[in-house]
DNA sequence: GGTTGAACCAATACTGAAATGGTTCAGTAC
DNA sequence: GTACTGAACCATTTCAGTATTGGTTCAACC
């Protein structure tokens, strides 16, 4: 046999071929990625080629791997994530959205102070994946990473279990995840814009005022969610 | 057939068997009782006289039952106590803080909202024990509640679970409960006013008020802390 | 150097049987 | 009616065995 063992760049065209894969969303389960077995048949390469692709996809924070798991879209869930899923008290989505403001300009306020240059890196990473995703599914994952880098960045413990506390009730109250969601391109464009304040003054080691983009940004989401259930009242 | 069918008080006999069977403290797997099946057999009684006998015990808190799982002497397992647990060994006295400088402004903020007349006066009462206390492990008794009382005020679910979980591995990291305390007069003197501050902003529903008394407050701890542990360094 | 294919390792998920507390019901004895 | 027994069934958890998946190593090929 000894069908084709050369093809000089078999790592970069793979990694682009995942890269399109993620961008158009389009997964089978989606947030998993085929298992590398069945990425190396069906790309036709060998696994090498395929891991080194993942690899390269892991280091920029785009997907997370476990062995045993498998390969996934977004950030790695905390570890402490299974243990606060145990305590997490019952809240209405007002107050999950109170939690919020009080929590995350914090956080945004740290991440500014401690971010490094791969860092931000990262940030941006996810929020172009944000700004690219064409569903609302999409969307939530890559929201919910960038948020959720913010507060591993912030370095703090205590706050990021904080963090993982209310994420944890966000993502349990699925009836009224679809409030959350924009409901127009304006909209879209606006959290972009929103994300890129907030992601500037990080990389700017502005404290106080990625404190005050984040503020903004959560003030749009509540207000938002604020009007979609009185706009279901009435 | 039908043997005895009759036994009047079994379930007063069997609750003091097995009352001995935990005195003596002789269980096949120590912290666990044999099933109610086994019970049943062994102690000849029926299954629900059983039954009877350990929902008395259950509610004397003396054992507890878990579906699938079993009966255990003891208290249930606490899932907060386990998260505490793994937070404790990868926090130091400086990021317990620092949440506490991100959490606690927020909260007093809400509670300025919220509290009612009656709470401000609770909050005075707890001050003033405070203020009144002769010996620092009283100090540090009515402070830790005071701090709570505003806490539980600001009324978020989320939030106080927040705060409880930072105040719990506060109360663990004991190998650092004595740099916390004050070393002088003036120093009481001073946390006895800025509890006053934040007490009359709250009670003038100051929100921003609050917030910064709160900040200046922990500011003053977090100095303190600063300067008791380079003290110890140099 | 990079790539392929194969095998093996280690962690995780999955499946099905068994164990266990929770519940209901008919029957029995007082 | 009250209390107890026995049996059956339900819901949750555990446990053991199997399959899946990422992680690793190796020989061979260009």
């Amino acid at each position: 046999m000894t069908l084709e063992a050369r093809n000089p760049d078999n790592t970069n065209r793979v990694l682009m071929q995942i890269r399109r894969m993620i961008d158009s969303g389009d997964l089978p389960e989606h947030p998993r990625l085929p298992n590398e077995r069945e990425l190396s048949t069906r790309l036709g390469a060998g696994r090498r080629a395929v891991r080194n692709a993942l690899e390269a996809l892991e280091a920029e924070g785009l997907i997370w791997r476990r062995q045993g798991k498998g390969t996934f879209l977004g950030l790695p869930p905390d570890p402490a994530g299974a243990l606060v899923a145990e305590i997490v008290p019952a809240s209405d989505p007002l107050s999950v959205m109170e939690a919020r403001l009080y929590l995350e300009p914090g956080l945004a306020e740290l991440c500014a102070r401690r971010a490094t240059g791969e860092d931000v890196e990262r940030l941006r990473a996810l929020a172009d994946r944000v700004a690219a995703s064409g569903d609302a599914d999409s969307r939530e994952l890559w929201d919910g990473a960038l948020h959720r880098l913010i507060a591993r960045i912030a370095d703090n413990r205590l706050l990021l279990t904080a963090f993982s506390l209310m994420d944890e009730v966000r993502m349990n109250e699925k009836w009224q995840r679809d409030r959350q969601r924009a409901r127009s391109a304006e909209k879209l464009a606006l959290y972009a814009r929103q994300h890129r304040k907030i992601i500037e003054a990080i990389e700017a080691r502005d404290g106080p005022g990625a404190r005050q983009a984040m503020t903004d940004h959560l003030n749009e989401l509540s207000g938002n969610l604020r009007a979609s259930m009185a706009e279901d009242d009435g």
